[in-house]
DNA sequence: CGCGGCTTTGATGTTCATCAAGTAAAGTGG
DNA sequence: CCACTTTACTTGATGAACATCAAAGCCGCG
């Protein structure tokens, strides 16, 4: 019955274009559910049946890969369509998604997203330009990755929290030093030791999980020049 | 005025759905080309004015990222939507794409296919699938890599050649060796001393690009124990 | 308390890039 | 057609980047 949440990406795809019968379906049959910190509410494999969207909080979308290598795909903040990824083309989803902090998901009924596809064309073009940028940006990043130092690497994790979460010099680290391993692809220990590194070199002081930035330009020029 | 090209996967996305004005309309807009082995016949930046479709060839999509490293994303083969990734979510292109084959695209106007979604709902339900299926396939390959070491790094591209595109134990690789280099992010000398190994271990015969597979399980373990 | 998981550092070894040098192959201009 | 340059390929020697192994401290939790 209630769609009003301020801020939320669905009603800007939807005002645009829908009518206000489509609009009591739609919201009619909206789910909203808490999510603890840590608990992992898809898992890989699982069969897909309904459509969700990030209202708030962190989550990270991570899989193991066919060698049993555990990898962290990509962070998800609010406004991101948890499922965009494989609803269209799987049955079933081929990452997981946790929560880093305790989150706010909302879940729509996936017939009546397909069906909106089907009959209402500005919502279909909105869609599609969602997740086409949803996925290029965690397409862009992971070959970013690919071709960077281990310098490099560490760098785009702390500036990425600081510029795209928290947007201040100091902040916890939501994820661990194995999480950032499993971003990353290094291992833990040489996440830690370039952490250390930065830490006596200056660029950022370190406890435990909070970090606090002291040279962002420095950060900015390992993360750029690899 | 002509849609009729065998095995055309517009045509999959189009007959299910659409009518005789409709396809009028779409066809009549079509443009054929050949492209030369070797052209780029998309550059990183361009702006985007049409839809482009590989009707016959091989191709590959690559780019410069932020710190100016070469790097190619993904090899694409008939059937594939060239400008998928990009079309619905930026102006310009983010990647070029070169012909590495003699190769054959149609393109279609951006318009039409803008207002097909709008207007044909089954269309976009088949356009979001199909885009749905060929990021995530981009998306995979590039985080498979992430985790593995040079040898099966290189070893998944023989194994790519072998099996989606040649289907035959013996061909001649369409890509030289600093191209595999820039699709697994290794220096050129680590993949042609990884392939020289696999030479002298018996796994493949290797004379110039032609390269024949003597040993697939050998490969495939490889492959798939990093 | 004791256990398991996370973090940290050091020592060591492997994986890989870089530098250097040379051969082969392929285009280029006269 | 040949000298000439350029580009691709190959191998060896060396060093840097990174993983692995080991040991120890820390912390939360049953």
């Amino acid at each position: 019955m209630n769609c009003s949440c301020e801020n939320c990406h669905i009603q800007a795809i939807f005002f645009k274009s829908i009518n206000s019968d489509e609009l009591d379906e739609f919201c009619g049959a909206r789910v909203e559910k808490i999510i603890p910190a840590g608990t992992t509410f898809i898992k890989q494999g699982d069969k897909i049946r309904s459509f969700k969207y990030l209202k708030e909080g962190l989550i990270k979308l991570h899989r193991v890969d066919d060698a049993g290598n555990k990898q962290i795909i990509s962070f998800g903040t609010p406004m991101d369509f948890v499922s965009i990824h494989n609803i269209f083309a799987e049955e079933t989803y081929s990452y997981s998604v946790t929560a880093l902090e305790t989150s706010t998901v909302c879940i729509f009924n996936i017939d009546i997203i397909k069906r909106l596809i089907k009959t209402n064309g500005e919502f279909a073009e909105n869609l599609i330009s969602t997740k086409s940028r949803a996925s290029n940006r965690i397409l862009s990043n992971s070959l970013d990755l690919i071709s960077k130092s281990m310098y490099g690497k560490v760098a785009s994790v702390i500036l990425f929290f600081h510029e795209k979460i928290y947007f201040t010099m100091g902040f916890d680290l939501p994820i661990s030093r194995k999480e950032i391993a499993e971003y990353t692809g290094l291992s833990i220990e040489t996440v830690i030791r370039v952490i250390s590194e930065f830490r006596r070199d200056g660029l950022i002081k370190v406890y435990g999980k909070r970090i606090e930035i002291i040279d962002k330009d420095g950060l900015m020029s390992i993360y750029e020049h690899s």
